[in-house]
Order: structure tokens, then C-alpha cells, then sequence
DNA sequence: CATCGCCTGTTAAACGTTTAACAGTAAAAC
DNA sequence: GTTTTACTGTTAAACGTTTAACAGGCGATG
């Protein structure tokens, strides 16, 4: 049974012809006449030859393989994410290797060893907090990378693609005002992470402007159910009418479910305003009115800047800013009576600011 | 800038040994004395030296690296899966490389192709059809591997761990029977995959046997968008009064999404039971009635069969099969005047076969 | 006809590790 | 005091590719 393992040697033997040639078949490298092409490619058939991509490596240097870091591999976000790049990536011939932080610095730390040790020719990464960590930093120069999604707030030393995050918060609340809300609660994970403190400040800064009102801010976590939990007893304790704007598809869910287990009517009783665009949003008898992520146009342009900085790209780092666009649907209910101007109607339309990415500028 | 690459020869160097006592250092192969320990850790890590992998890889045969085939990596069922893999894997120090078949066979085959080139020490499949690649066939004997979920009728070649997909739709349809339904519609993905078939075969039976009715099976695909339309449209002619099982979470979602769509309420004018236990099932209102596979456990058992044959184990291929519970909410209502035993009542309660598995017997 | 260049193929030297075989030293056994 | 034994370290040969350097043949050029 145990048989060894068939090498390009052995190919080469059946073939007839020397091993250089088989690697010049099969890489491409060196032309080949028809003749010999298909008998190698016989040959190898024939044994059913395998290339190994330890030895290939180890001699060219060239991976073709993307590291991939996200926080959490149970977030449909981070998961969409991946699936896009893994899509993209393999269209590119590349493979993909992917790694959970589960949201914990440490761990981060060395399951970024562990990309490392792959020598792969990208990275990109969804950090776990602002503070990246310094074997990042010092492998910039070498390996082309694009972080994602959680930026800090100063430019970053390596391209960066997210959202506008203040443009998110203030888009749903600017909608929340326009129906006459002035009490808001905003569902977000964790006030550490950036990002998030954008879309907090989004949402309050629109607020007091517009109505002279600070927004509520609940800190529910990264994990589904205590999370709910957590709104659950933030409900308890407050029972006049609000809006709720969920800043992260997972506080929307424990948003939803704590204020399904109070039996709280939605939008009769509480406007609730979703993050991302997810399927079982619509699949509700109130559809849920959503600030909508490009997740494709991200996964193109995370792929995009990846695949320039790999061929060479030499310029300072790019941060790339998406604009996010809200869903209206029916999960948001006109205040009565103090509406300001359009009360109602408008149903599955679209609206906020356009798809479209702007390029930012370069760091300080 | 661009300076070479630090290896195991300049870390040797710097702590003035040889380079096999660096490699012995970390890999622990042999013992060496504590004071040559600390100076090549010292010098390794004032280099900040990384192991290649390649080169590692290529010398020893051993990759520690496992391949994960799934059919869709936008699906929650088999990114839940994925995650629970890669936390395992981790924890015993592999690593893991995703593809995506996004259920086309060839582009399986060539996935396959790609996972086999870095030689992994185990792969995790869900293959896309019945039908198995002679690829892996082939590579049974070799290289370690288990199957997940998606396994055909008859006895696999290989290990496989799913869930008693005959028994799933029995639960739904019993529970749907005592409740005194007669007319069900199953919301499918596609009958060329075998296990669908079986939990439809379950559903029938039960069916026939207790009322006599056969249920109507809906077949939406696996792209939820695309199953929503359809469903949408069959229930433009179909306007009775009935329950719907959705045999996936895919397809739950489609149906439920068609539902909202012509604004039929459940459970009052239908009742709904979905597939998978997911959070946004118990965010709504009326609660999701769903049967739950366990895919915690799933992980488990697929790492541990895995692992069990990477080290060797040397048996006839076992066929772990693990059965599915109702997890009984609020969208099933009773069917007034035509209910049989307990008509109402106990919301949020567990029922069907109990949450452990039943390892199977042998093949044929 | 000699020379040059091009084209296609081969030879052999890497790539960075692991590991079998070996060597040296100190403790244990005789 | 010599021989074992055990222990720790080194040397050097792999592992399966890629690729620089080279070689031979042949058509074009002078």
C-alpha cells in the first residue's frame, strides 16, 4: 500500500525527458514544444502526479497563498468577508488560510505567528483592537497587507479599507430625527473598538443637532446572547417608547430578541434601526430597516489593494472609505405629532449617501 | 530594506551552535541542555526568527495543516462548522485551509486539487453531490479523512459524522401531526442531494402513516434570494392554510421571506417550522419552532475522527450518525378541532430524540 | 562557409529545514 | 584503570522543486 510518494522525477522518467522540463510544463517558465508538453502531461496524468507546494515554495519563495485574520468566524460580517476573498483569491490562483483572533489580543498575537510561518504573499486582516500588534509593524515593509474593516482612528501605516463609520451612525440617525424621534438607545458591542466609537459619535452628534438629545449607549459585547441578555435588563429598566439603532449585526439580533422576549412590538412600540443587510432581516413580518454595508464592494477593493501591493506597488498607504446606505423598510414607525418633515411611507427604498467609495487621503 | 530572510543558520550562528541544536531547540526532538536552550532562544528571538514552514514541511513529510471543503462558505450551517474546526484545530496546532465548492462539482474537483497540493495531514469534507471525486477516492488510502453532513446513501469509503437526516424531518412532521396538520409543504434546497431526500422521506412517511397526506416538496436551490422568488410563487397558487418545513436554513429563510412578502402571518394562517438553530430565529416576535442539529458536537466528532485516524487508527470506515432535536417556540400553532393530544402549550420546551449520538455499525 | 543568435532542452546548484549517523565527554560499571 | 553506557552536540545528507548557467542544433546573416 504505502506507496512513495510520485515526484516530477518520476514523471520525468515516463516522460523521457528531464526533470526542468517538467517544471517548465507545469510553471509555465520556459516554452516547451508541443511534443514534449503532452507527453509530460501524459505522463503525469498517468501517475497522477501532484505538484508539492512545500518544495515549490521552498525554492521559488512564492507562496501564492493570502493569510486571512478575523476576530470572529461565527460573525456572518467576517464570514461574508472571507467568503468573498476566498472567491476572489482563488480566481487569482491563490489559496487561502484563514484564522480566528475570537476577539482576543493574544491569541491574535499568535495566530498571526502562525500566518507568518506560511510566508504567504498577503495578509489581510481584521485587527481585534486599535492597538496593532508590533510584529505587524515590523513585517509592513516586507509583506504586503490591507487591513479591514477595524482601523484605528489615526491613518494606519498600511492600507486600510472600512466604512465610514460617523457616516453610518449620523445616516441612521438623521432618518430616526426626520420621523421625529428624539430618544434614541444605541445598541453597540464595545465601546474599545474604533470603529464603533465612530458610529456612536455619528449617531450623537446628528442627534444633538438636530434634536438636543444624547443618545443612550448600551455596551452589549461581541457574543449574541449575553448580549441580549444585557438589552434585556437595559429594557427592564426603561420602558417609554424609543428607537433602537443596532451598531453590529450582532447587537441588532440581541437587540431584536431582548425586545422579542419583552414582547415589545416592533415598530409599534420601539423603531429599531439594524446594521448590515443580512437575509433574515427581510424574512420578518416587519421588515427591519437597515444601515447597509457594502460587503462585496469591500471584499473587491480589500482583494484590489492587496493584489497591487503584491505586484509592487510602492506608495504610501491608501485608506479606502466605503460609504454604507440606508435600507428603509418597516421596522422604523413615524413619531406621531411631532413628525418634522416626511412622517411615513417610502418602504424598501433607498437612501443615505451613495455607494460609491471615496479614496482617502495619506496618513499624517 | 528588502534584507534577507533570518533562517535557522544565522540564529545558529548568533547563539554559536550548530544548526541542528536550533532545530532541536524547537522542535524538541532531542533534549538539549538548559543553558544552550536559552542562548538559541535569545538569538532567536533578537532575529525574530520564523520557522518555514515549507522548508519544514518538505524535510519531515509532516504538514500539520488540514483541508476543509465545504460547498458554501456564505451558508451559517457550514461556517458555524468551519469555526468550530478551526478552534480545534488550533488547539492542536494545525492549521487550517478553507475552499469553497459553492456546489459545482467541477469547481470541487479543482478545489480539491489545490487542498491535496499542500499535502495536509487530514481533510474535512462536505462534498457537494453523492457523488465523490475518484480524486479522493484514490487518496483515501493516504491521507487521512472524514465527511461531513452531505453523505451518500449507501456506506462511504471513508469516516463520516452527520446528522439522522430520516429522523429530522419525522420530528418535524410528527410534531406537526399532533398538532393536527394535515397539509404540509416542505421547502427543500435540491433533491439530487441526498440528505435532503432523506429528511423529505421523513417527513413523508411520518406523514402517510398518521394522516394519510403526502406532503407537497417545494424545490427552492441553495441560493436564498432565488428560493425566496420561488416560493414566492408557489404560494401565489397555493392559498389554503398549511405548514411549511424548511428543510435547511437556507430554505427556511426563502420561505419565511416569501411569507412575509404576501404578508401571511405566523403562526395564525401558517405554520412554520425552520432548520438549524440559529439567534435571529428566536429575534422575532413569534419565535421560530426549528429543529436544532448539533453542530457543536458535529465539530467535535469530525475533529476527533479525524485526529484519531491521523494518528494512525486503522479500522473499517465508521459512520457516526447524530440525531436532531425540535426545539419547540412559537411558530406552530394547533390546527383548531382537528387536534389529537396536546393541543397547546409548552413553548420553548425540547422534544424529539434525545441530544447524544449513536455511533453507527459498519458498512456493508 | 564561418559566425551569430535563437530556440529548446539539460545539468546542477540552491532553498531552509529535519534527522540519521557520528563524535566527544562524563558518569557508571566492572 | 579500562570499558560501557548515557547523554549532548555536530556533520552532512536528504526532501522536491525552481532556475541560472550551459549545450547543442539550426536558420539567418555576413
Amino acid at each position: 500500500m504505502e506507496r512513495r510518494r510520485v515526484t516530477i522525477k518520476d514523471v520525468a522518467a515516463r516522460a523521457g525527458v528531464s526533470i526542468a522540463t517538467v517544471s517548465n510544463v507545469f510553471s509555465g517558465t520556459k516554452p516547451v514544444t508541443d511534443d514534449l508538453r503532452r507527453r509530460v502531461e501524459k505522463a503525469a496524468s498517468d501517475l497522477s502526479y501532484q505538484m508539492d507546494r512545500a518544495a515549490s515554495q521552498l525554492r521559488s519563495g512564492q507562496a501564492r497563498v493570502i493569510g486571512v485574520l478575523v476576530p470572529d468566524l461565527d460573525d456572518t460580517f467576517f464570514t461574508s468577508l472571507v467568503s468573498r476573498i476566498e472567491v476572489l483569491a482563488m480566481e487569482d490562483g491563490y489559496d487561502v488560510i484563514v484564522a480566528s483572533s475570537r476577539d482576543d489580543a493574544d491569541l491574535e498575537q499568535s495566530r498571526i505567528r502562525a500566518l507568518l510561518g506560511w510566508r504567504p504573499s498577503g495578509l489581510i486582516a481584521v485587527p481585534c483592537s486599535d492597538t496593532v500588534p508590533d510584529l505587524l509593524k515590523s513585517e509592513a515593509a516586507r509583506l504586503p497587507m490591507v487591513f479591514a474593516d477595524r482601523v484605528g482612528p489615526e491613518g494606519s501605516f498600511v492600507d486600510t479599507v472600512a466604512i465610514d463609520n460617523f457616516e453610518a451612525g449620523a445616516i441612521a440617525a438623521r432618518h430616526l430625527v426626520e420621523l421625529g424621534h428624539r430618544k434614541v438607545v444605541v445598541a453597540a458591542s464595545d465601546m474599545g473598538i474604533s470603529p464603533i466609537r465612530e458610529r456612536v459619535r455619528g449617531v450623537a452628534e446628528t442627534l444633538i443637532a438636530a434634536v438636543g438629545t444624547e443618545p443612550v449607549v448600551v455596551e452589549l459585547g461581541s457574543n449574541g446572547e449575553r448580549g441580549a441578555d444585557r438589552f434585556s435588563s437595559f429594557l427592564a429598566g426603561n420602558s417609554a417608547p424609543f428607537a433602537v439603532i443596532g451598531l453590529t449585526n450582532v447587537t441588532t439580533l440581541s437587540a431584536l430578541s431582548a425586545l422579542a422576549r419583552h414582547r415589545i412590538d416592533i415598530p409599534e412600540a420601539v423603531s429599531v434601526i439594524g446594521f448590515d443587510d443580512y437575509p433574515w432581516m427581510s424574512a420578518r413580518k416587519t421588515a427591519l430597516t437597515a444601515i447597509r454595508q457594502p460587503i462585496e464592494e469591500m471584499g473587491r477593493l480589500l482583494w484590489e489593494r492587496l493584489t497591487l501591493r503584491m505586484s509592487g506597488e510602492d506608495a504610501p498607504p491608501r485608506h479606502v472609505s466605503l460609504s454604507t446606505a440606508l435600507q428603509v423598510r418597516d421596522s422604523v414607525r413615524p413619531v406621531i405629532g411631532q413628525s418634522r418633515r416626511n412622517s411615513s411611507g417610502e418602504s424598501a427604498e433607498e437612501r443615505g449617501a451613495g455607494q460609491h467609495h471615496s479614496a482617502g487621503q495619506e496618513p499624517a
